[in-house]
DNA sequence: CGACCATTTGATATGGATCAAGCGATGTGG
DNA sequence: CCACATCGCTTGATCCATATCAAATGGTCG
C-alpha cells in the first residue's frame, strides 16, 4: 500500500506522521516511477515561476533539485507561503481544474514536469498509479492540516515548529541548511522577517541553536524545541 | 469527470471553486452512491464523539442531518476547527492510517458511516470511484487551503469569510441559520468569541448584516463582505 | 419566576507589527 | 586588494489589533 508515500520516505512502510517526510528518491513504479519514466526534465532559475495561480492544472511536477514555494498573494501586497517542496517531493496534485497557488523556485531548481492527462489515463488503468494518486493527495492534505494548526499558534512555537520540520526534511539531523530568505520563512510562517529574527535570536541565546550563517541553523536542543511547539 | 464532487454540489458540472459547495445529496454512482448502498446510518447526539485524533481511521463518513466540527485540542486547552461538515458532505478522507483531528456533533446529527477497506477494495475495482476518492480529497484539500489562508487574514476579514462561506454552503441565500455556538466559530476562525461577537456587532451597525437571534444571520450587503475579504 | 449558560459589551494588557536605524555579507569597480 | 554600494538580516522603539479579564444582558429550561 502507499507506494508514493513511501518513495517520500524513502522506507517501505507508509507513514502520515505530521511533517516526517525524509526526500530520497528512489526508483519506484506508481506515480513516483511513472514521473520518472514520462515526465521531462526542466530547469527552473530562482524566482522564476513554475506556474501561477489561475492558471489551469494541466501537469504534475516533482523537484529534482533545489527548492520551491507554493505561494498566494493578496491584492494588498501579502503573501501566504503554503508550501516548500524539496527534492523528492511531488507537487501541483493540490490543483482542481485550476491551480490554487502560484509555484517558484526558491533557488535554481531541475524539475520533473508530467502531463496530468498521462497519469489520470494511466490511472484508470493501473490501480497502484491510481491509489498513488490519492494517497499523495491525502499526504498533501494533512501537511497543509498540520500548517493549518501551526498557523494558530503564538511565534516562538511557529519557529519552532518550522526548524523541527526543516530539521526533518532536510538529511543531515541537526544541521539545517536554508534555500529561503528570512521574508520567505515568516510568509510561511504567517509572521515578519524581524520576527522570525528575533525568535532566532532568542533560541541562539537560549543556546537550543547556533547561527553559523544566516542561512545555516544548528540545533543543539530539540527538547527545548519540542516543548515550545507544545 | 468528478461525479462525487458533482453530488456534492448538486450540479453536473464539477467545481473546485472556493468555498462553493451547495450540498444537495442525490442518488448517484461512484463513492456517493457506494455510501448510500452499503452505509449504516448512525445517530450522534449533540457533542457527542463521531472519531478521535490518533483513533484508527477505519470509517469514511456522509452527513445525513445536523452538523460535524472537526477539531484538535492543544494541551494548553486551545482548540482549533478545522472543518465543519455539513448534511451532504463526505468526510474523513482526510486521514492516512491515524486521524490528525477529531470529530464531534455540533448538534443531533444522522452520519452515514461505511468501512474504509469495503470502499477501498471497491476503487481497486471500479474507477469512478478510485477517481471519486481522489476527487474528493482533493476538494478537501483546497478547502482547507483556502482556510490556510483565512487564518492568515485580520479578525473582520475573517469574519466576513466566515460568513459568505456559510451563506454558499446554505439554501437559503442570504439568511444563515448556525448550528453552532460562537466558540466554535472563534476556534474556527483562529479568534476568541469575544472577537466574532465584536465583528458582528460591528457589522449589523454598518448595515452589512442583521442579527434576529444570535443563531441567524441575514446578510444585506455581500458587497461590504466581498470588499473585507479583500 | 429564577437559575443557568451563552452572548454582548466594556476596560485593560500584550504579542507581534510597523517604522527606523545599524550591521554584515556579497559583489563590483577602481 | 580594498573602498564602496547594495541588499538582506538584526536590533531597537513605538503602536495597534486582538486577547484577556470582568461585568451586564439576554435567552432557555426547569
Amino acid at each position: 500500500m502507499l507506494s508514493a508515500v513511501a518513495v517520500q520516505n524513502g522506507s517501505s512502510r507508509p507513514s502520515f506522521g505530521r511533517l516526517a517526510r525524509k526526500e530520497i528518491a528512489v526508483e519506484a513504479d506508481g506515480i513516483a516511477g511513472a514521473i520518472e519514466r514520462i515526465g521531462t526534465r526542466k530547469c527552473f532559475h530562482q524566482n522564476a515561476e513554475i506556474y501561477g495561480e489561475k492558471e489551469g492544472a494541466d501537469y504534475f511536477y516533482k523537484v529534482v533539485s533545489g527548492a520551491v514555494r507554493a505561494y498566494k498573494l493578496v491584492i494588498d501586497g501579502r503573501r501566504l507561503v503554503g508550501a516548500f517542496h524539496l527534492p523528492g517531493n511531488i507537487f501541483g496534485l493540490e490543483a482542481g481544474e485550476q491551480h490554487l497557488f502560484s509555484a517558484e523556485a526558491v533557488v535554481d531548481a531541475e524539475i520533473l514536469v508530467v502531463n496530468r492527462d498521462a497519469v489520470m489515463s494511466l490511472a484508470a488503468r493501473d490501480n497502484d498509479v491510481a491509489r498513488d494518486l490519492w494517497t499523495l493527495t491525502a499526504s498533501e492534505l494533512q501537511r497543509t492540516q498540520s500548517h493549518m494548526l501551526l498557523l494558530n499558534k503564538n511565534a516562538p512555537e511557529r519557529v519552532a515548529s518550522f526548524l523541527l520540520e526543516m530539521a526533518d526534511r532536510n538529511e543531515a539531523d541537526d544541521e539545517i541548511q536554508l534555500a529561503m530568505s528570512r521574508q520567505d520563512v515568516a510568509d510561511y510562517l504567517g509572521l515578519t522577517s524581524e520576527t522570525i529574527s528575533r525568535m532566532l535570536t532568542r533560541l541562539e541565546k537560549a543556546a537550543a541553536i547556533t547561527l553559523p550563517n544566516c542561512r545555516r541553523i544548528v540545533l543543539h536542543d530539540r527538547l527545548v524545541l519540542k516543548r515550545m511547539v507544545s
